[in-house]
DNA sequence: AAGCAACTACGAAGATTTTCGTTGACAATA
DNA sequence: TATTGTCAACGAAAATCTTCGTAGTTGCTT
C-alpha cells in the first residue's frame, strides 16, 4: 500500500476534493448534492470516484455509519501548492514571474487585487529573511 | 473542420509544443531528437502526436519537402495564458492572489525574482490605467 | 414478514491519451 | 538497378479517466 507520492488529482477528482474541503467530512450523498449544482453526475458515479480516490489514498473514509463519511487526506493548501507547482515546472520552467505574467494577461485585475499581490510579496520576503 | 476553440493541449502535446516554440518550424526527426533529451519516445510516437495535433489544429505543417515541417499554430504566450487561466479558474476560483500564494509556497524565491514580480505588477497597473 | 428506500460493491462500456509496430512510398547509393 | 535508409500513414494495443447499470445488503415502515 503506497501512500506517499500522492499523484496529482484529475480534473474530476479535484471537483470532488473541492466539495470535501468546503464541507468537511461528507457522505457520498452530500458530495453528490453539492456537486450537482455545477455538474450533472449520477450518484453511483460520485460513489465510484470516491472509491477510486480511497484506493489511491487521496481521501480516507470512516465506515462506522452505514453511509461512509469521506474526507480529503491532504488539506486544500497542500494539494493546490502541488498543482500550481506542477504547472510552474511543466509550463513555465519554474519561473514564477512567467507564471504571473500569463496569469495577469487576458483578464482584468482590480487595483485591490494588485495591492493584495504586492502585500503577499512583502509578506513572503519578510518571512524568509 | 472546426479550428476555433483550440482546447488545451495534453501534457505530452505540451512537451512537443515547447520544442516547436524553442526551435521554430521543425521536422519530426528534429522534434524527436530534441525531445529525446528528456524523454525516451519512439520516432513514430512523436510522428503520431504531430499528426494528431495537426488534426486538432494545434499545429500546422508544410508538406513541400518529403520530411514535413511542423509549427505551432498559436504562439507560446497564447497557449500558456490559456493553461494558467484554466488552473486559475479550476483550482483558485479566479483569484490571482490565491494562485500566487500557492506558487510562492513550497519553493525558495530569490530577492531578484520578488523584485521582478513587483515590477510586473507596476507595469501591469500602468498599462491598464 | 414483506416491501421499500438508501447504500456499497462490482464490472464494464466509452472516451481519451499514450505508445508503437508494420507497411508502403521514395530517395540515396553501391 | 538492387539494397539500404528515411519518411508518412495507419491501425491498434495499452493505459487512464469518466460514467453508469445492476446486484446485493441493511435498515425502516407497514
Amino acid at each position: 500500500m503506497n501512500h506517499e507520492p500522492l499523484q496529482k488529482p484529475t480534473a474530476s477528482e479535484l471537483e470532488i476534493l473541492q466539495v470535501l474541503w468546503d464541507r468537511g467530512p461528507s457522505t457520498v450523498r452530500e458530495v453528490h448534492e453539492a456537486l450537482s449544482e455545477k455538474k450533472d453526475l449520477g450518484y453511483t458515479t460520485v460513489l465510484k470516484f470516491l472509491q477510486i480516490m480511497t484506493a489511491k489514498g487521496t481521501v480516507r473514509r470512516n465506515e462506522e455509519q452505514r453511509a461512509h463519511v469521506y474526507e480529503a487526506c491532504q488539506p486544500a493548501t497542500e494539494t493546490k501548492r502541488q498543482l500550481v507547482g506542477d504547472v510552474l515546472q511543466r509550463v513555465f520552467e519554474g519561473s514564477a514571474s512567467e507564471l504571473m505574467i500569463h496569469a495577469l494577461e487576458g483578464r482584468r485585475t482590480s487595483k485591490e487585487e494588485l495591492d493584495e499581490l504586492r502585500r503577499l510579496l512583502d509578506e513572503y520576503e519578510g518571512k524568509t529573511r
